[in-house]
DNA sequence: CCTACCGATCGGTAGG
DNA sequence: CCTACCGATCGGTAGG
């Protein structure tokens, strides 16, 4: 791996530090991929170890750089952890609108999303949300309040989703708990499941689907 | 809190050490109600901040001990945290069986069961099995064993009573996977339920039980 | 981003 | 269980 030019680099934090203060990101493009590749191993091994269970130490190494590095790059470990939640949710928020934009039928589009969701859960490289998912824990309250706004819109697609079920008479009980429960369900399986057994996505996307949604009401019923 | 008979203990950790190795919980009535305490106190911390986020200190502290002197209940801190978990999985096993012992039709004794696993998770001090569902990775693989066989057993409970839901027809599709989904659902609340909210426990496990299960086949149906 | 380093903290232990 | 303590490690920083 070639260290891609450091002389420019450094021209340019000589820059920064005489100009005014201009927000931070001010650092060039190779700055900006190394980054990228930085908050890719924090996400692994967050995911792996949890973010306590983590050393700069760990991300140093397995980044290729040295220990005091991943701090040229952001300013604390809990900025590291802000980051890969928030790129997680970016992400899986444009997604997840994807499916919801879509035309199709209630039960075909719940499908839908459930398969989308377990893809950013069980994705390869889609260590960000489930990051999320369990070290939410460590995420400083000074910090909660940015991630819980995405996390709403979030939400929000679901129980949209979750109310068309419910009026198509596809899903039963209480909305709000529905929703909730469906998607603990799936959370869950970060758990349980691992990618390359005997079931695949689709297959669980299907099953769940089949749990929680009732035949397509033939002509009988209420 | 008075301090029990701290002579007596020492006495009795005298003969232990000249007497042959003779499994190591011979310590006496007294050093028994403190381990438990002990116990209880890390079951808490642990739930709250963490494994790794707990300090042997912040447990010392908290029992109101010194900082070295948990290891005198204790060998590790991987000790206690197996202990906890161990604790957690027999009692909760010994609740399951007793609900899946009543003679109930299987509506309402899966709504019994999912009550009882809720309370598991949420009843006062009930802090052992929360951090079996979140601290998992951190047990070491020689530990895990034992938990897992444990852990089986009370998977084995669930898949009985959801094998019983299929066969009546109450419930639809895969049924390991229904089991994992519905143990996933209820587990999950332990990240957004908090007891003394508007919603009861009582009113989880019937939403639940509403969600999961379609109503009983009045008539028509297969 | 590297080098060299620091203060704080952590799990654990000896010895009583 | 307390006292006194240790070696290791950790997040972070100055200075280039």
């Amino acid at each position: 791996m070639p260290r891609t030019v450091p002389t420019r680099r450094r021209h340019l934090r000589q820059q920064r530090q005489s100009s005014p203060p201009k927000a931070r990101v001010q650092r060039g493009r190779g700055d900006a991929n190394r980054r990228d590749a930085l908050l890719r191993v924090c996400a692994h091994l967050f995911r792996e170890k949890g973010f306590d269970g983590t050393t700069i130490r760990d991300i140093s190494k397995a980044a290729g750089m040295h220990s005091g590095s991943p701090f040229y790059h952001f300013k604390t470990k809990q900025a590291m952890l802000v980051a890969v939640m928030e790129q997680g949710l970016v992400e899986g928020l444009r997604k997840t609108e994807g499916v919801m934009a879509l035309a199709l039928p209630p039960r075909e589009k719940f499908e839908r999303m459930i398969r989308a969701h377990l893809d950013t859960i069980f994705g390869p490289g889609n260590d960000f949300i489930p990051v999320l998912l369990y070290d939410w824990r460590s995420v400083t309250s000074a910090n909660r309040a940015r991630i819980i706004a995405l996390r709403d819109r979030y939400d929000a697609l679901w129980q949209q989703m979750v109310d068309t079920l419910a009026a198509a008479g596809l899903l039963r009980g209480d909305r709000k708990l529905a929703r909730l429960f469906v998607l603990g369900a799936i959370n869950w399986s970060a758990k349980w499941y691992r990618p390359g057994g005997r079931a695949s996505l689709d297959h669980l996307a299907r099953a769940a689907t089949e749990l929680f949604l009732r035949p397509a009401r033939p002509s009988a019923a209420r």
